[in-house]
DNA sequence: CAGTATAGTAAACAAGTGTTTACTTTGTCA
DNA sequence: TGACAAAGTAAACACTTGTTTACTATACTG
């Protein structure tokens, strides 16, 4: 069992069709691969392919081709001490997509914009977007989009009994007691910001 | 100028390709469609992508159809005051796809996990994950990883005239000077936290 | 060196692609 | 109702797709 692929050039190619890619937001045909990598047959492509559904970059639908989250996947490092030293060496620990991390469920997630310091000790700031799913239901510790008396508010969700109470993160503000309506529209499954 | 299309069972077929998308994580062809929404021609499945891609869901590369942002974007909804009401009715303002919005350079970027509590009044936490951008210049005020004396860390950075100073954004935390061997590996351009 | 497995070339393949044309059906509006 | 635009059907279209076969060139191993 040889490999005759140079390492190098293997990853140079498959590296072009990821920009490829990401700049056309679909995978090249084997023609176009042919063209991209110079090769003169499409046999050639056809292996590169299967080279890179060995690594699991891309995956076969039928005789479709896809890419995998893999393929347009971050490279997560280590972990950066926040204050400590750490050993963050760019070892590549794993790869990941930030939508399929942050939202395993699409068609029952929406984005929302944070205002106001309410859960600012939960690392919750203003301007931040929270992904919110409907149709959850909550546990205890929850961060919940919650309808209290016709007001929307971002809260944490605790019930002792038979009691609901939405706590927020800033001692600056009271516990909620919602005494009729409440309607909890969604649990924060996430949390992003832009700097 | 009439518009035929049903509105409530063109968006049945758009939501069906949706799904379809979303699970094979590609678009179906023309075949497929009548397949999916009962046509008994492929013209109808033009037809409906014609409508797709007037929408701006769906665009031509060639011959090729390809699912622009929109399609596989969550909506995103009016501010949720987190301590105040507000009419967060869910109007669906616009729509984006977090990739795209977290991550303007794929090719530079990496992500890390954050441990450590010095950057948590900034409202990054341990466990959150940090995008970071190579060789991008930080400006006073960015989060910076940097590497200090050997040591990596995650700080505010400043610079004023030659001096540049690293703060934390916890004040049990000690503002670095760094002396000698300073280097900024890259700057944290949005942060991100799942429940 | 010889032996052999891999990579690349060339050409042909069947199957699937999106598109188009001509026609029918359906729905809307004056 | 009649006129007309849109949507759907059927069939054919040109073209691209990924795959395969047979062969050559290359690179590694013992």
């Amino acid at each position: 069992m040889y490999n005759y692929f140079d390492i190098t050039t293997l990853h140079t190619h498959i590296s072009t069709i990821k920009d490829f890619y990401l700049t056309h937001k679909r995978l090249p045909s084997y023609r176009e691969i042919c063209r991209l990598c110079k090769y003169k047959s499409t046999r050639s492509a056809h292996l590169l392919i299967n080279k890179m559904e060995e690594e699991g970059l891309v995956r076969r639908d039928g005789k479709r081709i896809i890419a995998t989250a893999m393929l347009d996947a971050l490279p997560l490092l280590g972990r950066v001490q926040a204050g400590f030293p750490s050993p963050a060496n760019e070892e590549l620990l794993d790869t990941m997509t930030i939508d399929d991390y942050l939202v395993p469920n699409k068609q029952s997630t929406y984005i929302l914009e944070v205002s106001g310091e309410s859960m600012i000790d939960a690392g919750i700031m203003p301007g931040d977007l929270a992904l919110a799913e409907r149709g959850k239901s909550p546990k205890n510790g929850d961060v919940v989009i919650a309808e209290v008396d016709g007001k929307w508010t971002m809260k944490y969700f605790y019930k002792k009994g038979a009691v609901v109470s939405l706590e927020p993160a800033n001692k600056k503000f009271k516990t909620i007691y919602p005494k009729e309506e409440l309607q909890i529209a969604a649990v924060v499954i996430s949390t992003m910001r832009k700097y």
